[in-house]
DNA sequence: CACCTGAATGCTGCATGCAGCATTCAGCAC
DNA sequence: GTGCTGAATGCTGCATGCAGCATTCAGGTG
């Protein structure tokens, strides 16, 4: 699981992050640098290192001389997608003057998942699938530091994440958002780009999170603790 | 200068930081963790993790197992005034809807340095005040990760802003803006808080980051090396 | 039985030891 | 003089020792 190639510390930091983002880590759960020393096979060094930077990104918090989980609130949640929304837009408004076919080709293929039917086993699917969709606007649009700024948004509201996929599949709620009006979205965003129109890309790229904003904080007046949270 | 209060690493973090941001340490320069710690008069260990914060930031760079500090091209400031254009943008959208009037005050009294004429010496005032502004409407929105965000992206640009300041005050440059484009700019932004209008104040917001990065393009082709980079 | 107090425990943060890697420089060969 | 080789140097990354702080738990007191 560690190798020895690449420095421990880096390996560290991307084990734990990825068990935070995942929920193997959950919200308010202390990390103690022994146990997770001891389970990597390392010393606590390259653990506290990890947990430093881990720190700065804001995944975990410093309480008290322990660090733990960071406990996000829904207002976090929030603002972090107003954070989104700016940054989305401005990715969708650059990648639509640069996009080029084979990028198009990728895009239209993230779109597919979202097309046909899914068995409610393959919801991950979908879930990575948009995942994918949204980062490659980022990495058509050549920006780095935009890809660096929502990479760091979307780790953090992840943490909030767990029981997005679950409820989004449960067709009782009248919350949810269906996933067709997901799909719509996603393929006006998609058509705007292609069409390299950079206003459009931006307005639709917008007009996406914020129907994202507009139903977490619906799904905040009706649930209150577990929310809805459809796509990101 | 290093106290022994707070955590050892976080204040080696600031100086470090304070000095990169400030050029006292300039791009490309190397960091040697026993020089950084004789000249803080402390071990090696909180050197070593405030070397890691400032890489999590991309304050500073691994190249080869030893730390450099950033060499930022033209391209990556540019980058970093597009995620401005989002950001800045959304903040202002949202100030415009929780401004209060202690807080209009504050706005305004920021604005004066740039009414007044100023002497060649206190440029740097003018430059604080265009921090200070930007910076306030950042919490006015009330949104802590939109600061978290643009203070990251505004630490990274200035590592590159050296030059800023000067050149701002060369009548002589076709490239510079006028202080008093700046000026209006700002009043726009200003005038749009003030009246509540989020659309107007998010418009605002963007043009006048619209000006900078097109005042950077144009300033590249002219200078190439040496930037005239106004307000941010 | 509740509360207060003090000792033991557990964990972090800092200092330092140690090994490995890369870079450099000196000396030698051509 | 130029180019190559090997040793010495310098620095990082990881492991571990050590001290301080907070929390906890046990035992005693009201």
């Amino acid at each position: 699981m560690i190798s020895r190639g690449r420095a421990l510390r880096d390996q560290v930091y991307e084990n734990l992050r990825d068990r935070i983002v995942n929920g193997g880590l959950k919200p308010g759960e202390a990390l103690v640098e022994v146990e997770l020393a001891a389970q990597l096979q390392v010393s606590r060094t390259p653990v506290s290192n990890a947990l430093v930077m881990l720190r700065e990104r804001g995944l975990i918090h410093d309480v008290g001389g322990k660090m733990e989980v960071s406990v996000l609130k829904l207002e976090d949640v929030v603002d972090l997608y107003w954070c989104r929304m700016g940054l989305d837009g401005v990715a969708a408004r650059l990648a639509a003057s640069r996009i080029t076919k084979p990028d198009l080709k990728k895009l239209e293929s993230y779109l597919k998942a979202w097309e046909t039917p899914i068995r409610e086993s393959d919801l991950s699917a979908l879930w990575v699938s948009d995942l994918n969709f949204h980062r490659h606007i980022y990495l058509v649009s050549g920006n780095q530091h935009l890809v660096r700024f929502s990479e760091m948004s979307a780790e953090l509201a992840s943490v909030y994440r767990r029981n997005t996929i679950r409820r989004m599949s449960d067709p009782q709620s009248g919350t949810s958002r269906s996933r067709n009006d997901v799909r719509k979205e996603h393929h006006a965003i998609f058509e705007a780009i292609a069409a390299q129109n950079p206003d459009t890309s931006e307005a639709a790229a917008r007009q996406h999170i914020q129907m994202v904003i507009a139903h977490l904080e619906q799904a905040d007046m009706v649930l209150d603790a577990e929310v809805a949270l459809v796509a990101h």
